[in-house]
DNA sequence: TTGACACGACACCAAAAGGTGTCATATAAT
DNA sequence: ATTATATGACACCTTTTGGTGTCGTGTCAA
């Protein structure tokens, strides 16, 4: 529900430099036109649509057409998935089992 | 340190679901050679070792010759950068917050 | 009602991604 | 010594990605 057509990995969305400043512009601004999200990038309109069209696909920002504009707003609920997949890999990390797994590795 | 050369962005590495596959594959074997990874994929030996490449050039996996076998290791320590940047984005999916964000939005 | 603005949709293009197969080399096994 | 295995390095190909410019439509302003 609520997407209709494509979807879009969230890891897939999140993984380009431009998409993850989009996320970030409308976390702090709650709430953008494309006109005003534009500038912020060295590309063009089309190509800064583009992304928020692949981040809406992901369904990371929804949309409300207010007048001649339309505005984005973050949905950052989908980043769940990721959080819950690298928690399970955090435990590989925490400083003390990463000394032992060192350890093990040189007994063998 | 540790990386020479080419410089891989994280988010990037774990965009593909076939490296996620290979990083869980490491995470619970600990070690293995390609021709034990292969199998695991509808692909053949080279195309998983671009990938794991890939993954190596993230810092994600290390690498250990043994014999005429490579053995690829995890490393989920630069998984800590996708954690920080998630973790500062899960106060707008909490469920208090996003009832409220809705309600403030209704009030415009 | 005329003109400026905001945008989506589209055609287009270069570069990167993600596969393939082949070859050369190092090691292991017979 | 010879043969089989494991891999890296290439050359190659197709599809996707990420950008461009243009056009048409809807909306606001004069």
């Amino acid at each position: 529900m609520g997407d209709n057509g494509e979807m879009r990995d969230v890891f897939d969305a999140v993984a380009h430099p431009t998409r993850r400043r989009l996320i970030q512009l409308l976390a702090e601004a709650g709430e953008l036109p494309l006109h005003e999200l534009t500038p912020h990038f060295p590309m063009g309109r089309t190509a800064v649509s583009k992304h928020l069209t692949i981040l809406k696909e992901a369904g990371l920002v929804e949309v409300r057409k207010v007048g001649r504009e339309t505005r984005y707003r973050l949905n950052a609920a989908p980043l769940q998935e990721i959080q819950d997949w690298v928690a399970y890999y955090s435990k590989f990390w925490s400083s003390n089992l990463m000394r032992l797994r060192k350890l093990l590795e040189e007994e063998e």
